[in-house]
DNA sequence: CGGCATTTATTTTTT
DNA sequence: ATAAATGCCG
């Protein structure tokens, strides 16, 4: 597992190993040692509802953890009496393995331990029949959800061009969030054309008869089983005495739903989470679940997590001043008992190439020890940005230095395309009639099946009521196709027949059966042929699937967990920096980390501004403060004056979060480049000068981001060099007779911006930073 | 039906 | 700038 995860809960969990080989320490719970009051607390109030304030770094998931241990080991629950909600599966895992651990060796296993949707899955499957689908219903991919809409769409004779099947996508996504069932979506809501409730209607048939559902569905249909059948509700309330949710600022409104309807009969609810890490509203999470909490649930115990034991004072500090701009907060104070530690620093750019730069070699600087500090891995480093477009520029930077780096949450693993197609052959080797499925690999690679053949084989499934496999078997019997698509058809329907009967004989492995579609299907070779540069790594990819079924029993098997796992750890020994968006970050650590692009219009970002207002602010700020609580040691803040953006350049200001960091936290830098390429002397003087000043907090950034825009940036590389003090550029003019520290005395000859050309009378010429000269008269003999 | 040209969008992302 | 996604023509 990677080093940076929480290795702080790890590290105090330790339990000497003669007590650990005790089993049940007498008199003692090591569980318990070295839990903080409040977190033993929380630990300890086992009945009636909880919720557990855990603010960032304050060892909440060993908190909760120690929870499970103390439930199962006081004997008050059995291990399937417990329901442990989490949102990823990595956290599930997570939480496994802790819990695990601190049971010793009896690990008896968790079943009701897992993702809100894993969960959803298993007792839907049990319960299929009460919404219309059988039990082994199948779980559509984002891939399939946009097909189907797209013929939906079509159907309706909406111009898909206006409206797109993606929006609809996230239409019917938003109503699954909120637990709206066709029939629940407010009349006279006319979303998409006036047709959205119509066409969401139509999809939910839709998927009925394909005897499928969505994610949304997952937890949409338990909640309507829940609702419509009191008796199964009834069965699952007494079943879980104990409910424990982790994130719960995260969840949305169906999940409150699920969770309140499960929670009515024992109220031994405890929910962890902080509201000021609530980072996906726009994914319809409702931070005003947790807000709402006390009210929710009657007679509430409200435990507040607020002794950090990850950062230093500053960068608490910051965070703390930061998020303290919020309204809408249940407010936390964190502090820690550490008192060492460096200031968050802060540093200005003149754009974004110049911050990749620059911080590759402040990577470079921590890797061979800088300032004092010991050398610092790669692995303790991180980079986090506000979008993933940002990535870019230090990607590009780091191949041409040589700096190995990882970019954390690109597109996963199952997501990619030639896994989906690769899972698509097995789907429809395995179930015959997933017409999904069979759609989407008919023509792929091209066997000139092309859309009128696919339309053909459509209308005769639909009209004869068979699944898509046989109406194609029917076309190539009884002909109604082209030659070329009848015979290519009629191979691929051979070659499944033949899998089919494969994977029924049990005489082959499932992984040979894998390889042999594969192959078989020409598919591989279909990627062999491919000359675009991205086909070797699709085939390593390929290779990559047929080894992770290793791990299943059987192609059922993987086509049934696959869905709800999105796997993406392909760890290697090189130590990387990581890369990686505000988001994605959430939940992880770093002694190093970097926050560049704090310019307004980036972050907080504009969309999220116009579409969501005030709220919008308060979400990125939220995010300002997950990405600075992220940092252990190290925290460096940075803005670019300028930046490329969609092929033009813009010039912003910097963040408005900017000047919410308390200065007493925060060091400011100064960029390098400053000096013109000049020599060294007086950059101490320059720095000192700054800092008094408050530059970043002064109006001077302010003045040269409008000056510079007003001037309309086009050229950048035409005048490199920043503005910190706006004074010194009108303290100069042509022929003004000036002083050097280091190169005497000279005339000025030319000024572009803040930096003078000056001719010394020593015979050089120079570009120098304004405020490195003075006036000759003010210079004292 | 497939390949090349034009068009268009472009925050954040899990399940 | 750039990539992905359509549209048009052979």
């Amino acid at each position: 597992m990677s080093s940076w995860e929480e290795s702080d809960a790890f590290k105090e969990a330790a339990v000497p190993l003669s007590q650990q080989a005790m089993g049940a320490p007498r008199g003692g719970s090591p569980y318990m040692d070295g839990l903080n009051p409040a977190q033993r607390e929380a630990v300890e109030t086992l009945q009636g509802p909880v919720l557990m304030l855990a603010g960032a770094g304050t060892g909440k998931t060993r908190a909760l953890t120690a929870r499970i241990v103390h439930l199962l080991r006081t004997g008050t629950a059995r291990p399937n009496e417990i329901l442990a909600v989490t949102f990823t599966n990595k956290a599930a895992r997570e939480m496994k393995m802790r819990v695990g651990g601190m049971l010793g060796e009896m690990v008896e296993g968790m079943p009701w331990l897992g993702t809100f949707h894993s969960l959803c899955v298993k007792i839907l499957r049990r319960h299929a029949e009460l919404v219309g689908l059988k039990s082994n219903f199948t779980i559509l991919d984002t891939d399939d959800q946009i097909r189907l809409l797209k013929q939906l769409i079509a159907a309706e004779g909406i111009d898909d061009k206006r409206w797109p099947a993606r929006m609809l996508a996230g239409l019917i996504d938003a109503w699954k969030n909120r637990a709206w069932t066709p029939e629940r979506v407010p009349a006279g809501d006319d979303a998409f054309n006036g047709k959205g409730q119509i066409l969401y209607a139509a999809y939910q048939a839709r998927l009925k008869t394909l005897n499928a559902a969505d994610f949304g569905d997952l937890l949409l249909h338990v909640v309507t089983i829940f609702q419509e059948h009191p008796d199964v509700l009834d069965q699952y309330r007494r079943w879980f005495k104990y409910i424990l949710v982790d994130e719960y600022q995260d969840t949305n409104v169906a999940q409150y739903l699920w969770l309140r309807l499960l929670a009515a009969e024992h109220k031994n609810i405890c929910c962890v989470g902080d509201d000021d890490q609530s980072i996906y509203g726009w994914r319809g999470a409702e931070v005003g679940n947790i807000l709402r909490f006390e009210k929710d649930f009657e007679g509430a115990t409200v435990i507040k997590l607020e002794q950090n034991y990850r950062s230093t004072p500053h960068i608490l500090g910051a965070a703390s001043g930061v998020i303290a701009g919020n309204k809408t907060r249940l407010g936390k104070t964190l502090w820690t008992d550490r008192t060492d530690g460096d200031k968050v620093r802060l540093i200005g750019h003149w754009d974004g190439e110049e911050e990749a730069r620059w911080i590759g070699e402040e990577i470079e600087n921590y890797q061979h020890g800088t300032r004092g500090l010991d050398p610092i891995s790669a692995d303790s480093m991180a980079i986090l940005v506000r979008a993933s477009h940002q990535m870019r520029s230090f990607e590009d930077r780091f191949l041409t230095i040589g700096l190995p780096y990882r970019v954390i949450g690109g597109p996963r693993f199952y997501e990619r395309l030639e896994i989906r197609d690769a899972m698509a052959y097995f789907r429809v080797a395995v179930s015959n009639d997933d017409g999904l499925a069979f759609e989407r690999i008919v023509n792929t690679p091209k066997r000139g099946i092309g859309d009128k053949a696919q339309q053909t084989i459509n209308t005769v499934a639909r009209e004869n009521g068979i699944s898509l496999l046989e109406a194609s078997r029917h076309l190539v019997e009884q002909g109604g196709l082209s030659a070329k698509a009848r015979k290519e058809l009629g191979i691929l329907i051979d070659g499944f027949d033949r899998w089919s009967a494969a994977i029924r004989a049990g005489v082959d492995s499932h992984i040979e059966i894998a390889e042999v579609i594969l192959e078989e299907s020409g598919y591989v070779e279909y990627w062999q042929n491919d000359k675009t540069p991205e086909a070797p790594g699709r085939l390593e990819n390929l290779k990559e699937l047929v080894k992770a079924l290793e791990q299943f029993e059987n192609l059922q098997g993987f086509l049934e967990h696959v869905s709800l796992i999105m796997e993406n750890e392909t760890e290697d020994a090189t130590e990387k920096v990581s890369i990686m968006t505000l988001h994605g970050a959430k939940g992880l650590e770093f002694p190093v980390v970097f926050l560049p692009g704090w310019e307004d219009g980036l972050f907080p970002s504009q969309r999220s501004m116009d579409e969501s207002g005030q709220a919008g602010v308060e979400e990125e700020r939220r995010l300002a403060y997950v990405g600075i609580t992220r940092a252990e040691e190290q925290c460096t803040i940075s803005f670019a004056a300028n930046r490329r953006v969609y092929g033009s350049w813009q010039s912003s200001m910097p963040s408005r979060f900017i000047d919410e960091l308390p200065p007493e936290h925060v060091e400011v830098l100064t960029p390098p480049g400053l000096y013109g390429g000049g020599s060294g002397y007086g950059a101490s003087d320059m720095e000192e000068k700054v800092v008094n000043a408050d530059a970043y907090n002064s109006p001077g950034w302010r003045r040269m981001a409008a000056r510079t825009s007003a001037r309309g940036l086009s050229q950048p590389s035409e005048a490199k060099g920043i503005v910190i003090d706006a004074q010194a550029v009108s303290t100069f003019t042509l022929g003004d007779r000036v002083h050097h520290k280091a190169l005497g005395f000279g005339a000025v000859v030319g000024i572009e911006g803040d930096k003078l050309s000056i001719v010394f009378e020593n015979g050089g010429a120079k570009k120098v930073v304004a405020s490195f000269v003075t006036p000759a008269d003010d210079v004292p003999f």
